[in-house]
DNA sequence: TTTCACACTAACATTTTTGTAGGTACTTCC
DNA sequence: GGAAGTACCTACAAAAATGTTAGTGTGAAA
């Protein structure tokens, strides 16, 4: 027996780790750090929003883009989609609490970049 | 004049903000969340690394991409290039401090992708 | 003597990502 | 009556990202 008796999975040699190229954690990082999933997380932070509503909020962003990037954080249960069987369409978007943790630390990168964006050489702005 | 005068440049009129398509913290945003960039950052993390050394460690990278990554991180601001001039060549990167301020943020990310991967249902692992 | 390591670059091929245009079925506004 | 809004999906096309291969010039190890 190891040491730590309880927590059996987190022997080293079967830890998560994202340096590992088919580490399940990996696919992980990459969906929340693709181009629009990250947006997407830090725009639903605390609220719930339409489709539409979110297109016009995430500037740049395909219909295509949003609804496929939504499906991606969906399926990861960061995202939690509610339909309303009405018409016209009424689809309602929220963060899982998984999802609200997940972003808080993206918002966490992106707010650090947006403060310290003057001391960046490599940014125009 | 505006109320804070010694930080006009914090009115929220000119605030760099990452939902805006054409705001410079976007490309940063990008650059730091591409596909390499975040494993590069975290994978320098406290450490100086030969070019060879971090291709090890990043598994799946190839030549090509940490070459090119790591000329846009540098062109950033995040990463130094130390080149020795012998043969056979020896290049020394770590980072920046800014580009330490950086790594922690994608590394806290990634930490807790990590810890919690057992409660992400798009986890197979 | 052959092989490997080093830190890349350049050309080319492939894969992945992203965008565009059009369509759905219905309602409300003008 | 026509346009706009809702929440998408599906083909198709274009663009971007990424991989593959080959090559550089030398030194050290096998």
């Amino acid at each position: 027996m190891s040491e730590s008796t309880t927590l059996g999975w987190q022997d080293s040699r079967f830890a998560p780790d994202v340096m590992a190229a088919d580490c399940p954690s990996r696919r992980i990082l990459t969906h929340i750090t693709s181009r629009w999933g990250g947006l997407i997380l830090i725009a639903l932070r605390g609220e719930v929003l339409r489709f539409s509503e979110m297109r016009r909020r995430i500037a740049g962003i395909s219909e295509r883009m949003l609804a496929q990037t939504l499906q991606t954080l969906e399926a990861d249960g960061f995202v939690l989609r509610k339909a309303y069987d009405v018409v016209p369409p009424h689809v309602e978007y929220s963060l899982t609490p998984l999802g609200e943790e997940a972003a808080e630390k993206i918002s966490e990168l992106s707010q650090w970049i947006e403060t310290n964006l003057h001391r960046i050489p490599g940014a125009a702005g």
